[in-house]
DNA sequence: TTGAAAGCGCTAACAC
DNA sequence: GTGTTAGCGCTTTCAA
């Protein structure tokens, strides 16, 4: 190794400070760790020592030789999704409260990143693992990532914010159906009847899930569905965007649109300006996130949201029981809450 | 502890490992990182082994014999803010591609946090850190938190995306004053005069260039600096809003708004709507960053790109470099580009 | 080529 | 209360 000059920088361990003050290590890791009294007077000693070089403990020997690391791993689908970065960082805030530190990883939808994702975080001996969005998003789980997650659930408790059949994982999920019903009623109750769902795919849990309860509530409404009013595709704003397309293309036009997400949402807008339609006062718009984005557009979007602070919260608060071997529920539920903005608005058809 | 139930999972070690393969854990330890030569036959035995067991190495006992981790530390100010999560991203990938793993901390704009923060990284043992936003924005440089860098450079190498003086830091950064030459030669060649600047503070020192550069451009190309058209204050959306609300009641309006980010440009758009104008048509819209948000937008915004994949890697490289000991300039350019959308266009006045 | 032994920095019995 | 000792799991001399 060429790097000398780093050596320079030696850090300062437990040993160091305990002779400076004429104590053992274990003395040091006691007042260190409040773990057992210690004199007064040889506690301030030692105090005052860590604190002149601003002594912090090796993790990595303390995680070594604790059974914790006090350090919860995240894999995210993609933090560059709002949706993501907003549940990321109420963890991390959370975390931060409960005294751990999480690390973060991207699996950016290629399932062998999920995997390999969840080898560095086992080996980094993290506390627990939190997968938000990726394979666990899928309606059907896959075998071999099931496979893989109960191998891991053996020594690290894993908790999901989707489906996993198969693996002993927790849930911590958002009650999806729930959601549309907020958005279904909040259109009919606006005399909505011709309502369009775009974006999203079937395969997907969350998304199939809402595409249930919509069925349900026209159902329930004594209103017809109409199969070109759903339009399927992805999460982004193309796909949002070729979908409406397709739907204002209808003779019959529906006069609501429901975006799986804010960025379909995004794409929605530019299409229904496009059609020199305006929104709501022609058609209204809603979607599921409420990230960031639904405030920045024009006309602000009405859209779900989860309360990301409380998810987050959740999501470390069941990391943090489980991983100390308390009883947790094995699902629990996000409630949905529908923010009413500028882009809904009475049906006048 | 509670937690019989998890120690039922107890990792395997490199022990098992060598006591089922017949040899010694060294000998393990050589064919798993390849240190040594082993006999073929010997390391296809033990390889089998580790394959059947899926045995990955304990990270935190590697860390702690081993003078690398491996690991990079990042401290963003907000991953929220797409800027940020960009160019997280990119380093993700980069790092993984040179064998690191990133772990990731989100200052919030807190001092407290960033060096609390610098303090964990530290305990963590990671190989380097690289601080992105935050107190490394301010043109001036806060004399504790230099100070606090400085004692971290001592032992770790950091890296930074803006200036800290009196810190022996590497800089990798964008060349701000150069991008905002490439929007002042797109605005003046399309025949603007009247251009408007919105958003940011000027204790910022990206934003503080970017005026400088403004203003020499202005005088450049013989165009009376006006002060009524910059209008300074934060990066969000609102700021955007509020600052072109102002600059819309001038009785001498201008003909082009330069937004000092994509949030800031959002707000603007809002207003410019509101009062009626049309976008590129009355008014022409420039920001910079290019995040997704660019493309959302309508009319999508022409805006200043970094190239975040390119500046990842910088990044990256540099820290890895640095963490080995080798020379690398201190400081790094990374050179905008222009991309040119919908928001901007002739001017006709 | 291979194994034994020491050590990375910290914690946790166990004695005193 | 406090020191001693023995690991935690891995790497790395040093011998053989």
């Amino acid at each position: 190794m060429e790097n000398d000059r780093l050596n320079a920088g030696k850090s300062i361990t437990i040993y160091d400070i305990a002779e400076e003050a004429g104590v053992s290590a274990s003395t040091v890791s006691r007042v260190l760790n409040g773990s057992a009294s210690v004199r007064k007077e040889k506690k301030d000693r030692i105090q005052s020592i860590i604190d002149k070089y601003n002594f912090k403990p090796n993790a990595l020997a303390k995680g070594l030789s604790d059974t914790a690391t006090k350090t919860i791993g995240i894999i995210a689908a993609d933090v560059r999704n709002p949706y993501y970065s907003a549940l990321f960082v109420a963890c991390e805030i959370a975390a931060e409260k409960a005294g751990y530190s999480v690390g973060l990883a991207n699996s950016l939808g290629v399932k062998e990143r999920e995997q390999s994702q969840l080898d560095l975080l086992l080996q980094q001996k993290v506390d627990a693992i939190i997968q938000m969005g990726g394979r666990v998003d899928d309606l059907i789980t896959d075998d071999a990532y099931a496979e893989k997650v109960r191998s891991v659930c053996a020594s690290t408790p894993v908790i999901v914010t989707g489906k996993l059949d198969k693996a002993p994982v927790h849930r911590v999920v958002i009650d999806e159906a729930e959601g549309m019903s907020l958005v279904m009623e909040h259109l009919i109750g606006l005399g909505h009847s011709k309502i369009a769902l775009v974006g999203g795919e079937m395969r997907v849990a969350s998304t199939f899930y809402k595409y249930q309860r919509y069925q349900e509530k026209l159902n329930a409404h004594g209103i017809k569905v109409n199969g070109e009013y759903v339009v399927n595709g992805s999460y982004d704003p193309e796909s949002g965007y070729d979908a409406t397309n397709k739907i204002l293309a209808l003779k019959d036009r529906p006069t609501a649109i429901i975006a799986i997400n804010d960025f379909a949402a995004s794409g929605a807008l530019r299409s229904i300006r496009e059609h020199g339609l305006r929104v709501p006062e022609d058609i209204s718009v809603v979607s599921f996130d409420n990230t960031y984005i639904a405030d920045l557009m024009s006309p602000k979007l009405t859209s779900i949201d989860y309360n990301y602070d409380k998810y987050g919260q959740k999501l470390i608060d069941t990391a943090v029981a489980v991983s100390a071997g308390k009883e947790v529920e094995d699902l629990q539920m996000v409630e949905p809450v529908l923010v009413i903005r500028d882009s809904t608005g009475a049906c006048y058809n």
